[in-house]
DNA sequence: GCCGTTTTCGGCCCGACTGTTTTCAGTCG
């Protein structure tokens, strides 16, 4: 897939166009069409190829002919003539917070600064004082910048963005003043990825509310402070930012402050449309308050659907909702069991019975208990001999529990071949077979694809584990052909799984979209190692929303009995 | 550069905070 690879080009293009003070409408449209083209379910190749490009929103006769220039030549000749007027590096300066296209031109015009080091030279031997509206105080927060950059603070995963927003909710939930506090942003909207964590919160004490927030235990600078507005840095080097309105302000707020930008911008502009206006303060007719307190009030002002934050990408949700067409997404309360967990048989620290007792707690009616296979040696795959006995141990505890059942699976190895590790008379034993890679991660993209459709193929696989095999921080995706996989996965009736240990989240959101549209089921697991991450669960939910399944499309939200005739194949 | 149940040209979301100003531009979300 091409699609970031040109986004990120796009991106590109607007920077220097930014810095050439070239239209600013005309940036933003290169910036609209980067983000639409990142959120797009489909090969960009394949809407070439059909001549669907102008149907992306933000792409017109222009953006289309240089996305076809890129498909078919690997390069746009627009932009390496912009690359010849501005030296490498100058564009690196965009990265300093505090420091824009304005700024970087400045800077360039005035002392031909490219690259940050230059930058850094500069600021500290006072040259910049040279130049009008740069004074001691810009000085040094460029400094800072400069310092922040290094350190190039990464971007989180979603479930450490959780637990980051939880040590600021917390504290504050419990200050008095502070009225209604939820978070917002991508992180409301369940991003997989999260750059920062919004809050906000009502008040009709706002600077308190303020001064509480700015002095939290996990703050290590403050970036801004405002009486209603502040924006922090933790000691683990997140930007947490956080608003604070009235009461009657809340639903506005809430709306502006979620996101995504481009969501906002059209339903700003369909409200103009109408004659109203919308801030985070409320909706307006002139200066008339018309509505603000939920949510719920400004859509209907609209004339639309409630649009949950999970959709809220200007991907088509807006279109839908008002015709009330939205899809109604899949909840974590209609999950009924958790199909992939690991137990002491192989690699888990739980045993069965723990892990069963966890899950009827949860509220579920079903798990499966799916040990490593033999060939899994590091993760004490468990040997033809032991799956006898482990059956034998899931039988006397089923006899036991009422309302609730342990089913019998298994997490077999995909060998290099694309073989399964069990032959077939042991593998249609099992209630349910899950198939995952485990092994030759670096084998090529067409290899694996194969390996992952042969598994496919195989009558008694029901379930495809992780099928892109990223594991945040430690490897990305392997360039596996999900078209190719999903075509397989319906023919045969195999599952393909969101996987939600908080590190994988694979498929992600936009697989998971293309998944729905090609047809192919989709199950919900957690991959526990142990009791208490049985509760991860909502991430993967959260993944399958971004991806706009319903109840239907999750298989783990049939009862055991619809669950096992679905999984036939 | 995109887009159109008022428009194929003339618009394009809206406001807070900072650092420098003496009324505002730049940056950010």
């Amino acid at each position: 897939m091409k699609n970031h690879e040109i986004a990120e080009i796009f991106r590109k293009i607007a920077s220097i166009l930014e810095m050439k003070g070239d239209n600013p409408f005309r940036v933003r449209a290169y910036l609209r069409a980067a983000d639409n083209i990142d959120g797009l379910s489909e090969d960009i190749e394949t809407l070439a190829k059909e001549k669907r490009l102008k149907n992306i929103a933000g792409i017109g006769d222009d953006l289309s002919a240089k996305i076809l220039e890129y498909v078919s030549t690997g390069k746009i000749k627009f932009l390496e003539d912009l690359n010849k007027t501005v030296p490498a590096g100058v564009l690196d300066l965009l990265d300093i917070p505090s420091i824009g296209p304005k700024t970087v031109k400045l800077l360039f015009d005035k002392f031909k600064i490219k690259s940050i080091e230059q930058l850094e030279q500069s600021a500290k031997s006072g040259r910049l004082l040279e130049i009008p509206g740069i004074k001691e105080k810009t000085i040094k927060n460029i400094l800072e910048g400069i310092v922040f950059v290094k350190k190039s603070a990464e971007a989180m995963y979603l479930a450490m963005a959780l637990n980051i927003a939880d040590e600021f909710l917390n504290p504050l939930k419990i200050i008095p003043g502070v009225e209604k506090i939820t978070v917002a942003g991508s992180l409301r909207r369940r991003k997989e990825i999260i750059r920062d964590v919004d809050i906000l919160i009502t008040s009709g004490f706002p600077q308190k509310a303020m001064s509480a927030f700015t002095s939290l235990a996990p703050v290590k600078e403050i970036l801004a402070e405002g009486e209603t507005k502040s924006s922090v840095r933790t000691l683990s080097g997140v930007q947490v930012d956080c608003r604070v309105v009235e009461e009657k302000s809340f639903g506005a707020a809430l709306l502006y402050f979620t996101g995504s930008k481009n969501f906002n911008i059209k339903i700003r502009q369909m409200a103009l449309k109408k004659g109203l206006k919308i801030n985070e303060y409320g909706v307006f007719r002139g200066n008339k308050f018309i509505c603000g307190r939920s949510e719920n009030e400004v859509f209907k002002t609209l004339g639309m659907a409630y649009i949950e934050p999970e959709l809220r990408e200007d991907c088509g949700e807006i279109e839908l909702a008002l015709n009330n067409k939205l899809p109604h997404l899949v909840e974590l309360k209609d999950i009924k069991g958790d199909l992939h967990v690991h137990s002491l048989w192989s690699d888990g620290r739980s045993s069965i019975q723990e892990m069963a007792e966890a899950a009827k707690k949860i509220g579920y009616s079903y798990i499966c208990v799916t040990d490593h296979s033999k060939s899994l040696k590091i993760a004490n795959g468990l040997s033809i001999s032991d799956l006898k006995k482990k059956k034998a141990e899931i039988e006397k505890i089923n006899k036991k529990l009422n309302n609730f059942v342990v089913l019998y699976g298994t997490e077999v190895d995909i060998d290099s071949d694309g073989k399964i590790d069990y032959p077939d008379r042991i593998l249609k034993e099992f209630d349910i077979v899950i198939a995952a890679i485990h092994t030759g991660f670096k084998q090529s993209g067409s290899q694996i694809t194969r390996r992952t459709v042969k598994a496919c193929m195989n009558k008694y696989v029901h379930v495809i584990a992780h099928p892109t095999g990223r594991l945040w921080g430690v490897r990305d995706a392997y360039d596996i052909n999900l078209e190719e996989v999903f075509k397989a996965a319906k023919e045969t009736n195999t599952r393909l799984e969101i996987n939600s240990f908080p590190n994988r989240l694979d498929l992600n959101d936009h697989n998971v979209h293309a998944a729905k549209q090609a047809g192919v089921g989709i199950v919900i697991n957690t991959d526990s190692h142990a009791a208490e991450q049985l509760g991860a669960m909502h991430l993967g939910v959260s993944v399958a929303r971004r991806g706009w399944l319903e109840a239907k499309d999750v298989v783990n939200t049939l009862k055991i009995d619809g669950l096992l005739k679905a999984l036939k194949k």
